[in-house]
DNA sequence: TGCATTTTTGCAAACGTTTGCGATAAATTT
DNA sequence: AAATTTATCGCAAACGTTTGCAAAAATGCA
């Protein structure tokens, strides 16, 4: 079945492709009922505009490009769900690429979006990228990039991200709170500036108001070695009593543990994390800790994006803040 | 800054738009020097071609439309990974959309992906769905439509699911090897089919199989009714020698329960639950489960689409297969 | 050298819109 | 009644490709 064009409209009617066009769109020039006669036949011929086109016409596509290391992720998949609600509200629709962390797939996932000349493109840098020359080629065609979660250091481009030295306060300030003494903090990938800017903040804060709380800084990878480091300090002398997990990888792999030797939570330790609230939620009781919105964050990007489009270019850094989310592991 | 298109390549090279797109594309009429000095400029002047005039051209757009509940979700964030990484080989990209199972949404999702020109569909009806109207306008359209997961009842649509039958069979087989006595057996919504259908099996299969074994079937509609459900079963005066959870939502609540009242497993209760398996990871011991993948149901839902688009029409039904994941908890 | 082939290239139409501008008809003014 | 304004509408070009067909150039063969 072919689909129905202006053309056709315009012939059943005896009308001509631009008059047609305009009725449809409301245009002043066209009488009411005109405008009637079209409608109507458009309706009934369900006729539905060739997005391409119009994105050929008028060179703007009405779609934005979304670039994260992978879909299935708790932090992504809420980033994503947000700006689609907020695309769909303002009459955009999403194309979503993975880069799974792969420098290569980044650069083919930003082709395909030139390709289909997108609006514009949400960017989460894979873990490694140090080359942003692709980024630089974004910006020659005229296509707004918001980075968000994993950003860039230069200050020309515009970035949103989870305001991460506060994270990592508010956590310690809820352990000194604790009147903890020993803590074991663990961290992600040390390559990752998250992980960087977390430790940091974590540490100064700790060394400035509670300097006599014994601190023992660990890196893990995954949720396997956060288990492991736990399962190692468990086995030692002094016991700790709190424990700071920076991601929900790393809060899995300590809950684990702890499950496994029935420690009591939080008579025995206490435990405080960072993470958007699904999988604390999963433990009983709840695991306190630091929230970091992706909803959040991508209700932001959004805006900026927005405004980005609009008003030319608004280079600037927006962090979304943290809240400390009382569960009953502190 | 212009982008560059045939147009000026073919000014610069004093060759015809025709030839230059020929050469591009090593069609045999063009020369071999020819072919050499387009590609040279293509690449310096970063040349790329336009998809909206390409597919208006070629009335096949290289994109597929998926629509899920929710992107957000456990299951269908890794059927939406493997679908996006089949279509990256084989060059399509993804528009994702979400109906928040909600039939307005859906609808306009559906008509976003029509005029848009999609080659393909991939969805999953919202939860309470009736009318495929919708759906007969995308064939009307020769859009295929590959539906996965929740599908209409109708013969007639290509669709591919959980084998759900078999998986709570598959649960059934493991507690009665188990040599349960008493079993607490949770399913979701009772107007979704896929409870429907995972009750039925499960009930049919204990009562041919294991008639003594005492069985009790609840439903609830969230992770804390399902909590609720286990908490008032709990403290009846026969207990449960093991529960059996329908979705990875109900376990949630059930572990909840069994973690707040320090309940041993598997020596207390036995557990067990049909999942993707992300989820059972976070217990210790691990729960065993049913594995139903959303990423092996996305491999084939594309194989599905490719096979759609390139032979006509394939219906049928085709089921992913399960298979038991020993956790220890049984 | 002349003719038939083959190789290489260009012309032009088409895909479905949008939009500036001009044309026509109707309404208003003088 | 003539002149001017206003309300409607159509023409045609443009967006960047692809592709059937014709044209031109190069080659082969007798």
């Amino acid at each position: 079945m072919t689909n129905t064009t202006l053309k056709l409209l315009a012939q059943q009617l005896q009308l001509s492709i631009s008059t047609v066009s305009r009725a449809l769109k409301d245009h002043p020039d066209i009488s009411a009922a005109t405008k009637e006669k079209v409608h109507a036949l458009a309706n009934s011929l369900d006729y539905e505009p060739n997005a391409y086109a119009i994105q050929l016409r008028t060179q703007s596509s009405k779609i934005f490009g979304v670039i994260v290391p992978a879909i299935a992720n708790l932090f992504y998949d809420s980033f994503i769900a947000a700006i689609e609600e907020e695309s769909r509200k303002n009459g955009y629709a999403l194309m979503i690429l993975q880069s799974s962390n792969n420098i290569e797939n980044e650069l083919n996932n930003l082709k395909i979006f030139r390709q289909n000349r997108v609006s514009g493109v949400f960017a989460c840098l894979s873990a490694h990228t140090q080359n942003l020359e692709v980024y630089e080629k974004m910006s020659d065609r005229d296509i707004p990039v918001v980075f968000f979660d994993i950003v860039p250091k230069e200050s020309k481009y515009t970035k949103v991200r989870m305001a991460d030295e506060r994270c990592a306060i508010i956590a310690a300030e809820n352990i000194i709170q604790r009147g903890a003494k020993r803590v074991l903090a663990l961290f992600g990938d040390p390559a990752l500036s998250i992980s960087q800017k977390r430790k940091q903040a974590f540490q100064q804060f700790m060394e400035k108001y509670a300097p006599k709380t014994h601190c023992t800084y660990v890196h893990t990878n995954s949720s396997a070695e956060a288990e492991a480091a736990f399962d190692k300090h468990l086995s030692k002398a002094q016991k700790f009593d709190t424990v700071f997990a920076m991601t929900d990888e790393i809060l899995i792999g300590v809950m684990k543990s702890i499950q496994a030797h029935n420690i009591k939570v939080p008579t025995e330790i206490g435990v405080i994390s960072i993470s958007n609230g699904f999988i604390p939620s999963l433990y009983h009781p709840n695991i306190s800790y630091v929230e970091t919105s992706g909803f959040e964050l991508g209700k932001l990007a959004f805006v900026q994006m927005l405004a980005n489009i609009k008003g030319g270019k608004t280079l600037s850094e927006l962090t979304v803040d943290a809240k400390f989310v009382e569960g009953g592991s502190m």
